[in-house]
DNA sequence: CGATGGATTTAAAGCGCTTTAAGCTCCTGT
DNA sequence: ACAGGAGCTTAAAGCGCTTTAAATCCATCG
C-alpha cells in the first residue's frame, strides 16, 4: 500500500526510458505522438503522480516561491489566495511559511531558504530595512504592504494617500464639509494615510481634525465616545482601517447616532468586516489580486527575465461604495 | 551569490566525510567530541543550512505532514499555529495547502500528496466520508473538526452539545429561565449543538425554543430582528456560533435592547470576534491547541507507533465567560 | 547506395543529502 | 602474539526525478 509508482514503473509499462516519461508528463516537445499516448495510458493506468521533491531536487531550477504570511491575518489570507494562483500560472509553485508563537520572523524566513526558494514573497514584513537588505542579498525578495529603503528589495504597495483622496472626494461630492479622520497610529501605512487626508482636506478648503486612534476596534470606540462627546457632531468620518471604522460604529450605535443619517463613516482595507450586510461599510478597496499579481510578476522577473535593478510597484486602490455614507442631513 | 554552500563544502573544510557531517548535524550519536566540534565549527564558518528538498529526498521517511486548510478561515489559522508548533516538537516538518478559487478540496490534497506527506491533516475537509476512506487507504488521515465515518480515518473534534450544555449550566445557575436557541442550519456540527440544547433544556425542565440560522452574522441580524419583535423577550439567547451572535447583538443594540441587561448572549467558538472589546462574548472555547496537538498526535502514533485501528478523540470544550452574560433582570 | 540531417529515444550523470556496510585503529583478554 | 571487539570514519549506493550528450532511426539527397 505505501509504494507509490514511480517513473521508472511508468517506463516500464510504457515500454520506453524514464526520460521519454519525464518529457511527456512535462509536456516537453521531442516525444513523438505515439509514445506520448503510450506514456499517458501508463501513467493514468498506475494513476502515477510525480513526487514533487524529487522533481525539485533534480531540477536545476526550483520553481518554488517562498510566502512568509501570518495565517491569522485575513488580508495576507486573501494575498496567499491570489498568489497560489498567479504562481501556478506562471508555473511556479508555493511554499507557505507562517509566524507563530514558537516562530518568529527570521525563523520562518529560514524554513523557506531551507527549502532552496528562488525568490520570496514577504507579506508585511517587520524586519528592519537592512536586515531585508541583506535578505534581498542572498535571494530575490519582494515586500507587499510597505515600503522599504533597501535597494534590493522589490515593493508592491498601495497608494495610501490617493485611496483617502478617493474617499474624501466621494464624501466631499456628497455635500459634506466636517470631516473627521481616526488615526492609525504610527508606522508607515498609516502615516500614508494619514497624509492623504491633510493634503485631501487642505486641497478643499476644509479644516482638517485628526483624532488619535490604532488600527483597532477599541481605538474606534474610544473615538467614536469622544465624537459623540463633543457639541457638534462631524458630518462624517473616515477611519485610517476598517477595524476602527466598525468600532466608531459600535459607539455611534451605542449613543443613538445614526449611520449615515446623522454621520458618515468610511473606513479602509475593504475588509470582509467591511462587506458583512450588518456594517455595510463604505471603505477603500487595496486590490489584493493586483497586489498578488504584480508581487509574482516581480519574482519571476528576476528569475526568468533576468531583471537586476529594484522595482516598487504602486497601486491605486478604489472606493467601494456601501450602505456607511450618504448625504449630510442638512444638504 | 547563487551558490548556497552543500554539505561536501563543509565536509572538505572540516576535513571529514560528508557522511560524518551528515550524522553531526543531525545530532546522530557516532562522531567524536572532536569531529563534532571541527564540523559544527566548519557549518558555521560556511553559515551552511541543509537543504531541505535534498534530505527529504533522501531520507526513506519523510517526517512530512500535510495540512489541507482553508487560509481564510480564522479557526484554521488557529490551527495551524497550533499544528506546526506540535509537528515542530515531534520532529515533523509541515506543509499547507490552502483552498483557492481554483484550487478545489481535490487539487489541494494532490499536492500534500506530490510532497509526499506521510500523514495528512484535514482541517473541516468537505469531501464525503467515502472519499475520505478511499483518500485514507492511500495515507494515514487525520480530520479535525467534523465526524467521519469512514472506518480507517482518524478523527479530532470537540464535543458539540457538551459546549452548549455548559451555556446553558451558565445561564440556568445565573437565573435565566426564558432561554432562545439560535440554530446553525444543516450540517453535522450545529446538529450536535443543537442537540446539546435540547437535551439540557429538557434536563432543566425549561421550554426550548429553536430559531432558524446559518452561522452568519445576517442570520443572526435576521433571528435577532424576530426575537425584538416577539412581545416577550427572552431572557437568554444562545447562538450556535459567535458571528451569529453577534449579529443577534447587533440587531438588539439598534432596536435598544441592552446585553446583558435585558438579554443575556452566549456565542459559540470563542473566535478572536467574540474577544474584541466592544463585543466581549461570552462564548465556548474549542481549545484549537489541543485539537491540534492530538491530530498531530493522531497522526504520529500511526506514522512512528505503528498504530493501526482508528481513533476518535472528542474533547471537551469550555465556557468563557465574558460580559455578554449577567443574571435576568427580575432575578 | 552511402552520406546527411532531422526527429526521436535513451543511457547515464547528476541534484544534495542519508544510510548502510565495510574499513580502520586501538584495546582487551587469553 | 593474536582473535575479537569497541569506537569511529567513510566509500558508495541510493532517494525519484531531470537533463545532457550520444545513439538510433529513417527519409531524403547527390
Amino acid at each position: 500500500m505505501d509504494q507509490r509508482p514511480r517513473l521508472a514503473d511508468v517506463a516500464a509499462r510504457a515500454g520506453v526510458s524514464t526520460a521519454s516519461v519525464s518529457l511527456v508528463l512535462r509536456g516537453e516537445p521531442g516525444p513523438s505522438a505515439e509514445t506520448r499516448e503510450r506514456v499517458l495510458a501508463a501513467a493514468a493506468d498506475l494513476s502515477y503522480r510525480a513526487d514533487r521533491t524529487a522533481s525539485l531536487l533534480a531540477r536545476r531550477r526550483r520553481h518554488l516561491l517562498g510566502v512568509l504570511l501570518d495565517v491569522r491575518n485575513p488580508f495576507h489570507a486573501e494575498l496567499v489566495e491570489e498568489v497560489q494562483i498567479e504562481a501556478d500560472r506562471a508555473g511556479y509553485e508555493v511554499v507557505l511559511s507562517t509566524l507563530t508563537r514558537d516562530r518568529d520572523e527570521p525563523r520562518a524566513i529560514e524554513t523557506l531558504l531551507d527549502f532552496r526558494c528562488e525568490a520570496l514573497i514577504l507579506l508585511g514584513p517587520d524586519a528592519s530595512d537592512d536586515e531585508l537588505d541583506k535578505l534581498a542579498a542572498q535571494v530575490p525578495c519582494v515586500v507587499i504592504g510597505r515600503p522599504v529603503a533597501g535597494a534590493a528589495v522589490d515593493v508592491v504597495r498601495p497608494a495610501e494617500d490617493v485611496g483617502v483622496d478617493a474617499a474624501l472626494n466621494h464624501l466631499i461630492t456628497l455635500g459634506h464639509d466636517r470631516i473627521t479622520f481616526v488615526d492609525g497610529g504610527r508606522g508607515a501605512v498609516a502615516a500614508g494615510r494619514r497624509r492623504g487626508y491633510r493634503r485631501a482636506m487642505r486641497r478643499a478648503g476644509l479644516v482638517a481634525e485628526v483624532l488619535p486612534g490604532d488600527h483597532t476596534e477599541e481605538g474606534g470606540v474610544r473615538a467614536g465616545r469622544r465624537i459623540v462627546a463633543e457639541h457638534v457632531l462631524p458630518t462624517a468620518v473616515v477611519a485610517s482601517n476598517d477595524r476602527l471604522a466598525v468600532g466608531v460604529m459600535d459607539a455611534f450605535v451605542r449613543a443613538g447616532v445614526d449611520v449615515p443619517g446623522q454621520v458618515s463613516v468610511v473606513g479602509y482595507d475593504d475588509s470582509t468586516l467591511a462587506r458583512l450586510a450588518h456594517i455595510d461599510l463604505t471603505s477603500v478597496n487595496q486590490d489584493a489580486p493586483a497586489q498578488a499579481r504584480s508581487a509574482v510578476e516581480a519574482a519571476v522577473s528576476r528569475l526568468d527575465a533576468g531583471r537586476t535593478f529594484r522595482t516598487e510597484t504602486v497601486l491605486v486602490p478604489h472606493l467601494v461604495v456601501r450602505g456607511s455614507t450618504a448625504p449630510p442631513r442638512s444638504a
